[in-house]
RNA sequence: CGGGAUAUGGCGCAGUCUGGUAGCGCACUUGUUUUGGGUACAAGGGGUCGUUGGUUCAAAUCCAGCUAUCCCGACCA
């Protein structure tokens, strides 16, 4: 995938990449311990993590399929302060309401400030300034942005941590059915982002819980190791939103009706008699990981906060509103929870750190290093996003690396290989090696 | 917040019951060896045993407080 920040390619010299043999015994679950080992991340407290560059690489580019996919439904990309003033919780009601999972500090003025664990109230408050008429309806607009909760048990690596990445969004519209409208845009739009991303995501019926609300949905991905028990129609399951043919600015009711006829439901949801009617043999019960949740609010916010418009017959009306988000670094976690084996992780080639891992086996080997850097330029040169591993160690730990790291190619170069005039590509997937020229190793990686 | 557990070198662990100046594997450094799946041998470096206090001639070890971290429950992207 082309990114804008990332480079192309890596030296495993030069780059910092501090990979485990053995997982740290806190971590339990298999995403936390891959993360671990692979030297992604590093626990600073509980529930709060560095982001190494292997781990922070990863990072930038599930968010930046995220915001790919809200461009496309037109929604814009902000970014608020994560500190925020009390002052404006305390007039939607929520600073008591939010208890001790929000983080309060004080500045040297004794003013009392917060650590936003979301921002509804800031984003109407922003838009409350601006407007004014019903035309400037509807927006929707988000941000990618770390927020804090002091979860009372922060666990799992960083699928519960206390500071996470999230994408959350936010939409405005005159009434009810122009907010529909946007719900409808979020809801296909997370289908194909979390679709892009590599993994299956089941949206279900949701509770609006203390936010609030009429509407709501989850989008779950299905992962053993999950936290919430999930039953579902294997129809939903099988439907592929990237084969559907999307119009942004048409009716999007069939596909949304499409996801949302078959039966999907967390245990806190479920309903007996509906999960009778489901087939036996299509009836599959399971675990899943919340990754996204949406939510149709009406004027919970717009009404305390006084975020009113003049209407078409000049009446001031309070906005309808819903939040939308996306736990951004949860996901990279559920990816993982999907997409591993023995060896390490296998990730999907949407968010890999790199396209290809590129092994340097005869490293003495004046001839093969002089080829391998000329391979790690060429590669860089196609667009292909390499891991060069000139590592002066063994090749087996070389290997050991490179499947930990869940590339999905590695191209492996030695003295042999050099004397046959072929490079060795070996798919991390299915782990088959084929001897082929490099050039085309570098059409198959180019093909993903 | 209720219940349970842990804290010894970068990581994994032993030693604690039965107090006697800290040990193993991996990793790291140097040399030889090996050279396409974490090679072998040798020699090294690194730890105030979470913290504070107590008992004792002597504490990683016994006792008490504190802190941190993890697990199970209720809450959550």
């Amino acid at each position: 995938m082309q990114t804008t920040k990332l480079c192309k390619g890596v030296r495993l010299t030069e780059f910092f990449m501090p990979t485990l043999r053995n997982a740290p015994s806190d971590a339990k679950i298999v995403s936390h311990q891959l993360m671990l080992r692979a030297g992604m991340i590093r626990q600073e407290s509980s529930g709060i993590y560095s982001w190494l560059p292997l781990g922070y690489r990863i990072l930038t580019k599930i968010s930046e399929i995220i915001s790919q996919e809200q461009n496309k439904i037109g929604a814009c990309e902000m970014l608020m302060p994560t500190i925020q003033s009390a002052d404006l919780w305390k007039k939607s009601g929520r600073y008591d309401d939010y208890g001790q999972e929000m983080l309060r500090i004080n500045d040297r003025h004794n003013q009392e400030m917060l650590f936003g664990p979301t921002n509804e109230e800031m984003i109407t408050d922003i838009f409350a300034n601006f407007a004014q008429s019903y035309k400037d309806l509807p927006k929707n607009i988000f941000q990618i942005q770390w927020k804090f909760r002091d979860e009372i048990r922060p666990r799992f690596g960083v699928m519960r941590g206390r500071e996470f990445l999230m994408k959350d969004g936010y939409g405005f519209a005159i009434d009810e059915e122009q907010h529909k409208k946007i719900y409808n845009k979020i809801f296909v739009s997370y289908l194909r982002t979390f679709a892009r991303l590599g993994v299956k995501a089941i949206p279900m019926q949701a509770d609006t819980g203390p936010i609030g609300g009429k509407l709501s949905h989850e989008f779950i991905i299905l992962a053993d190791t999950g936290e919430s028990e999930i039953f579902c129609d294997k129809e939903v399951i099988d439907l592929d939103i990237l084969q559907e043919k999307i119009d942004y600015r048409g009716d999007l009711e069939p596909i949304v009706n499409k996801w949302t006829e078959k039966y999907a439901s967390t245990d806190e949801m479920f309903v007996e008699q509906e999960w009778a009617k489901v087939p036996d043999t299509n009836k599959i019960a399971t675990r899943g990981i919340e990754v996204g949740h949406i939510f149709y609010f009406g004027t919970k916010y717009s009404e305390p906060l006084g975020l009113k418009v003049a209407d078409k017959d000049g009446s001031l009306k309070p906005l309808h509103m819903g939040s939308y988000g996306i736990g951004v670094s949860r996901v990279f976690a559920g990816i993982i929870e999907a997409c591993h084996d023995e060896k390490g992780i296998v990730f999907p080639s949407s968010v890999a750190p790199f396209d290809v891992g590129l092994v340097n086996v005869s490293l003495k080997d004046e001839n093969c290093t002089k080829t391998c850097d000329e391979y790690y330029e060429t590669l860089q040169n196609n667009d292909i996003e390499v891991a060069y591993d000139d590592r002066d160690i063994g090749a087996g730990a070389k290997f050991s690396d490179m499947e930990l790291i869940g590339l999905p190619w590695v191209i492996v170069v030695g003295k042999k290989s050099i004397e046959k005039g072929l490079v060795e590509l070996k798919n991390r997937t299915t782990g088959q090696t084929q001897d082929l020229s490099f050039e085309q190793a570098i059409n198959i990686v180019k093909g993903k």
